[in-house]
RNA sequence: GCUCCGGUGGUGUAGUCCGGUCAAGCAUAUCGGCCUUUCGAGCCGACGACACGGGUCCAAAUCCCGUCCGGAGCACCA
């Protein structure tokens, strides 16, 4: 095994003092895209011994799904992230309204009625709105009017100043809570004042002593949006640092488009193969430690990035090729007579390269035998050997038995996987969703949930004496 | 449109802050060889990149300017 990459180091890192967090939402399972996010901060904490909090942002009930909350400390656990805290942001709503009072009483927020196109297009204009310079007391009594449920959704919001001026007009004024009357999946209809996520984000960072955030580069303008709420208590920033952007082709990972695919029954489920999700890579037989090795490898550069399945694949393999039992599945097979004299004993390892590894053994007789249907196709008129078997013609509708020389290998003869009996139907999902039939040896039932390479055909899990999933070639 | 961020081989990354040791390292992919009763693994080798154009300098992947290209934000999403 080659040596490994490192990340890089961390500034203002006091061993033992680093705290750091995940911050996902509860709107699915976690995919290829937040094991990044997950991997770097865990490898971090743990390289200097500090603390990692899930933080589990649910501050918008229209796009909760209430199985999440557990799928994700289920994912974080496969991939062997390690968590010392949970924190859930719909258990901290006095907090988040102790601080925008805070605010508002500093003249830093301020709570307006204006209809928010308004609101919007002044903005662009660097111009304020009315309430923006309104005296605290009256922001204040719109505040405790909008807490008391005496305006309607979208009857009213709460900002928080920045710069009006600022050239960039993403940062200007940004709005802090809204009025939401869905009812929250875990906290029903207690609230109706939600945080948005720049107001929640930043006042959990603080008090909850974050030293270093780790997050995406498209969260670049919310950080500033942030810091001014840092700024205006004096509160100390952590270190942020925003890696590049990831797009990852082949793979669906928006949860919009899979809950809509699960429901009309397109997809199998979370963990269907065409998913980026965690799940899928987990039933397709990919090793958590490979995602791991890709995400570390692949560091935290702001530049963007294509995601490679192909890179995933080759650490995979490293990792399962030990550890993976062989056996044959004969994709699409074609019966032939097998023509022999007597008996052959054959015994072939499961572990071929392990000294105590366990052998499979078949007494072999004239009778049937099934190849692919590839190999048939294009073996056909040749020599051929059956791989630990002999050396057979291979002719239209038979094999016949020439000899057991070995020597043959040297000089190149064609070796291909077969089997006799002692097999089962066998269905592989691949990870476009399309199916492969075939007879898979029955020997390899002994190693259901585990990755096999059946030989000359690909890595696959199987999952049950039925099916299996392809794991990469 | 406005504002940010970035561009090293097919892919990912090291080097860029503090210019020379970088005619550019590593991984993966591809190709070839060895080994192996798998088209797998392993071993060896080859191929292949500093976006473009100016400038500064004895010297630039590294600093400056421009161009082109990619991405992000300008949500009562996170």
């Amino acid at each position: 095994m080659v040596e490994e990459k490192k990340l890089p180091d961390l500034p203002n890192v006091e061993i033992g003092k680093v705290v750091m967090r995940l911050a996902p939402s509860p709107s699915g399972p976690l995919h290829i895209g937040h094991a990044r996010m997950a991997i770097l901060n865990d490898e971090y904490v743990k390289r200097y011994k500090g603390k990692l909090i899930l933080r589990i942002e649910d501050t918008n009930p229209a796009n909760i799904l209430p199985e999440a909350y557990k799928m994700i400390e289920d994912d974080l656990k496969w991939l062997e992230v390690d968590y010392q805290e949970v924190v859930i942001q719909s258990d901290r709503f006095e907090l988040y309204y102790d601080v925008m009072e805070k605010l508002i009483m500093m003249e830093k927020a301020y709570v307006s009625t204006t209809p928010t196109e308004i609101f919007k297009a002044k903005r662009q204009q660097s111009i304020a709105i009315n309430e923006r310079n309104d005296p605290a007391e009256s922001n204040l009594r719109r505040w405790d009017k909008m807490l008391n449920g005496e305006f309607k959704k979208g009857e009213a919001y709460a900002v928080i100043k920045t710069d009006l001026t600022h050239p960039n007009p993403a940062i200007r004024d940004f709005i802090a809570f809204r009025i939401i009357e869905t009812p929250h999946p875990l906290k029903g209809n207690k609230y109706r004042v939600y945080p948005m996520m720049n107001f929640s984000v930043a006042t959990d960072d603080h008090f909850l002593g974050l030293t270093h955030v780790i997050r995406g580069k498209d969260h670049l303008a919310n950080t500033e949006k942030q810091k001014y709420i840092f700024n205006y208590f004096g509160w100390s920033l952590p270190f942020y640092l925003h890696y590049g952007k990831v797009s990852i082709e082949n793979s669906i990972l928006k949860t919009s488009i899979i809950k809509k695919g699960i429901a009309n029954g397109e997809f199998k489920g979370w963990d269907d193969p065409r998913l980026g999700t965690l799940l899928a890579m987990k039933k397709r037989g990919i090793n958590p430690k490979a995602i791991r090795r890709y995400w570390v490898e692949t560091g935290i550069g702001d530049v963007d990035i294509k995601f490679s399945w192909e890179n995933l694949y080759a650490f995979n393999k490293h990792i399962i090729d030990p550890e993976s039992p062989r056996h044959f599945f004969v994709l699409n097979p074609v019966k032939l007579e097998l023509i022999l004299e007597g008996i052959i004993k054959v015994k072939m390892p499961v572990y071929p390269k392990k000294e105590d590894t366990p052998f499979r053994e078949y007494e072999i007789r004239k009778g049937q035998v099934y190849i692919t249907q590839e190999d048939y196709n294009k073996f056909i008129g040749k020599e051929i050997r059956l791989k630990d078997l002999g050396n057979f013609k291979l002719e239209e509708g038979k094999l016949q038995y020439i000899d057991n020389d070995l020597s043959k290998i040297k000089q190149g003869i064609p070796i291909i996987h077969w089997l006799q009996s002692d097999f089962v139907d066998f269905e592989i999902v691949k990870p476009d969703g399309t199916i492969d039939k075939g007879i898979l040896e029955k020997h390899a039932l002994n190693y259901i949930g585990k990755v096999n390479q059946l030989e000359r055909y690909g890595y696959t899990n199987i999952l049950n004496e039925k099916l299996g999933y392809y794991t990469h070639p």
